[in-house]
DNA sequence: GTAGAATTCAAACGACCGTTTGAATTCCGG
DNA sequence: CCGGAATTCAAACGGTCGTTTGAATTCTAC
């Protein structure tokens, strides 16, 4: 399918395109996250972005592969910057593991600084994000897997150090628990109004927000595990 | 629109449609969790249903009633069987507030006994419940609010009693991130797999999920509300 | 200034979408 | 068994979709 296409070799490699690349990359940013993937047509995406149809075509080759280009662009540096962040954290604290609120902090931060970041998306992109986490499409949920496949790795293995109490499995969920919530929280926010009570004139700012999830990231990564007694005590309540 | 539509008045109420009102809605449950809302064409959904392609628009009115009639089925009771349990528990405790983790069990069990009920739609609908959680369409989210709103509302008191030392707005923000690891959880599972080391032979059933699940989000209720000296730990942590 | 690559553009392709229609069929009380 | 309602059915409607094409245009190096 791509033979056809042009695929910018020779000389300048994207000198002209470059800013027809970036007004796709960031009407895209913002239609995917207003409608999702499916429901987002080529049309109004190029219109939006004043650009013609066919360019999407040219410049990245199909709506999937726009697709994993948005999220690549911004996904791509957040999550190199959490494992730097982490191995910073690791050298710091000599052959000691850090603590549980240090690693997580390590996690959070890329996040909330790139949902400062209006230049680099902003909250959209997060929000973008927590909703590809939640499509059943293969493709997204494939590229999704290989992004953050080393960045949790590397979390697990430090979270495990610090955490000792925790067998591997049990660190997995809990791992698996703080990715949702997380992702949840950065996808939700003003959309989905579930709790009426809250406030709307002091709009909660991402920064806020992200030091309210960290404190209850951190006691539920440190609770005990799973308790047999307490496990019958959660069943008899019925 | 519905105008021209027979809209099945006078005797005979739906008896003969029941059956083919049931296959529309158990396709629709499955190829919506499956492939989503949009991805989902009624072409795909009748042929695998056994029906005609019009029967959709003459039992359900449209595609997104359709998507409705699917959420309502099984939610509505579900949330109801919430709001009892809730009230039971309450009762059973007198003039006294119900513990944290008997106020989460209530909002648990009923999750679990669905997602155990094959015959209910079993793990799959819950699925497609933490999926409906992120989709930017409007009219999902509009319902989905609708839906759950007096569930949410009764549990936030019922915690804001057990946990004094949340203000309401730190307890909004909790129940939020609650919310997120448990949409998240359900519908990911098999799914999404961020985590390597996941056991593939030894399948987690969702009932040990959900009772590993517990104590995580007990605790995180249970944490410290936001303490500023700890703030400034976690962002001088970059 | 001119060749040649890179990019943009208008137009069309075939396919599939949700929905509607009106006739054919099935159901059921009298 | 028959008449009217309920349901099913095949066919088509108008639209929109992602993608492709080939010519027009812009850019760049010589």
């Amino acid at each position: 399918m791509p033979a056809s296409r042009p695929a910018r070799r020779g000389v300048a490699v994207d000198a002209t395109s470059a800013d027809t690349k970036t007004r796709i990359l960031d009407a895209a940013e913002s239609l995917f996250m207003e409608h999702g993937f499916e429901a987002t047509s080529l049309r109004s995406l190029t219109t939006a972005a004043g650009v013609n149809l066919a360019a999407v075509h040219y410049h990245f080759g199909s709506k999937e592969e726009l697709f994993q280009a948005v999220l690549t662009r911004r996904l791509d540096p957040m999550n190199q910057e959490r494992i730097d962040l982490l191995a910073k954290l690791e050298r710091e604290a000599g052959g000691r593991a850090p603590s549980c609120e240090k690693i997580l902090s390590a996690m959070l931060i890329p996040a909330l600084r790139l949902a400062r970041d209006e230049k680099r998306g902003g909250k959209n992109f997060l929000r973008l994000v927590g909703r590809a986490y939640a499509d059943p499409a293969p493709f997204i949920r494939h590229f999704l897997s290989e992004q953050y496949a080393e960045m949790i790795a590397r979390y697990k293995e430090a979270f495990l150090r610090a955490l000792p109490h925790l067998t591997r499995q049990e660190l997995t969920w809990r791992l698996h628990f703080v990715m949702g919530a997380l992702s949840y929280t950065l996808a939700g926010t003003d959309a989905l109004k579930l709790f009426a009570q809250m406030t709307h004139t002091e709009r909660e700012d991402d920064e806020l927000l992200l030091q309210r999830l960290a404190p209850f990231l951190v006691a539920g990564l440190k609770a005990p595990p799973l308790d047999h007694s307490r496990k019958l005590e959660l069943v008899s309540g019925a």
